[in-house]
Order: C-alpha cells, then structure tokens, then sequence
DNA sequence: TATAGTAGTCATGTTTTTTTGACTTATTGT
DNA sequence: ACAATAAGTCAAAAAAACATGACTACTATA
C-alpha cells in the first residue's frame, strides 16, 4: 500500500501517466469510437482523415498496453482484427464525461 | 446545444482539449502541489529539481489561462504572487482521484 | 496468376515541446 | 548604495512526438 506522498515521490502526480497516456495525439478520438463499439484499423484511418499508419498504429499498441483497448483477430468472412474497449476502458467513461462537462 | 456527434466534429473527443492541457510536462505536479494550498514560483521551483523557469512559467500560464489556476499578488511581507485554485480547478480534484483508482 | 483488402512495419523527416543559460525588473534588507 | 529575494523573459538548443512514403505479409477473389 503506497501513500499519496510516496506516490507524488515516485511520480509526482498519482494521476500523471494516465492522464500523460491518454491525452497523446489521435487517442482521444479512438477512445471516442471505440465506446460506440468494435473498432479496426482501416475504419480508423478513414474516419480520422488526417491521422496515418503509424500513428495509429502506435496509440492503438499504448492503448492495449495499458489495457484500455483490447485487440482480437477475428477469423470471419475477410479475416480482420478488432479493437474494443476492455472494463478497465469501460471504467473510465464517466471520467471522460466528467472532463466534458468541465470543458 | 451540441450533440455528442456535433461535439465529436468539432474536436474528435469533447475532453481531448482540457485532457491535453492538463498532461503538459510539470502540470500534473503543480496542480498536485497546488490541492495542498496555494503555490509560489520559486518554490516550485525547488519543489520539482528537474523543472525549470521557462517551463513553470508556461504551465503556470496556461493553467492560469484554463481558469484552474488564480494568480494573485500578494502585497504583504516579502511582496510575491500566490497560484491557487479556482472553484473549477477544485471540480477537478475528484476526476484526479477516479484516474489515480484507475491508475 | 494477378488484384484487392486488411493490418501493419521501417527509415526518415518535420514539427512541437521542453530545456538551458543569460538577462530583466521590482522590492526589500544591510 | 549594494546585495538578495521574488518572479519572471528571451533566444537558442535539445529532445520528444508526430507524419510521410515505401514496403511487407497474409487472405481471398477473379
């Protein structure tokens, strides 16, 4: 068990990585689809017409390594991979529209 | 009134904006030290030995710029200028505190 | 066999953010 | 008058983030 001042210690601010995290560029926005369903990397690239591969391609690794999104290969009629939101993703919904109604 | 889609067009997320301004480098710490009482330059300075003017200066005026932060000049003692936090940066504390139980 | 769809990687280049160090301005203490 | 404290600014350099375009690998369809 950490207290609040070991953990301002360790990185100054509890919240700091996950803010730092989520706030990097596109994230936001794939976040924003992802909690309208399944996500996938061409639709992506489509929908946010001025993004590309590989910036993609890195917030949508981030997001999984935080265990935000989870990435499953779907072995259907054109195979292909989804994204969607894993609970700890799902958690921080009410989050986001917390900052909405601040903003 | 907007919808969430019109929101959505405008700026891809509704939080993305205050999201990006509050992970800026040093930001989390200041707003951090600044939840246990008002906060003076050169002691934050002092506070965060990897910090530099240049840098606290630029996340003091855009928190200040945001309205989470008030600037005040403080004539007393040794006259100087106090950052504290506005009602609207206080709002932001528990969003903090449901990040850091996500962290 | 060739073409298209899906999901990427890689090296490089550009842009944005952050840091450095010298300088400034006003107020106070000796 | 001189030095110290308080709160900065400015130009330039360094570092980190982001974008570009070419390329890869696999599957499916014509």
């Amino acid at each position: 068990m950490t207290t609040i001042k070991e953990d301002f210690e360790q990185e100054g601010c509890p919240a700091e990585g996950l803010l730092k995290l989520l706030s990097g560029k596109w994230k936001p926005q794939i976040f924003r689809l992802a909690v309208d369903g399944s996500v996938r990397f061409n639709s992506l690239l489509k929908k946010l017409p001025n993004s590309n591969k590989q910036s993609l391609s890195t917030a949508l690794k981030e997001l999984e390594e935080a265990k935000l999104l989870i990435r499953t290969i779907v072995k259907e009629k054109p195979l292909h991979i989804e994204y969607n939101l894993s609970k700890r993703g799902r958690a921080l919904i009410p989050i986001f529209m917390d900052i909405e109604d601040l903003s």
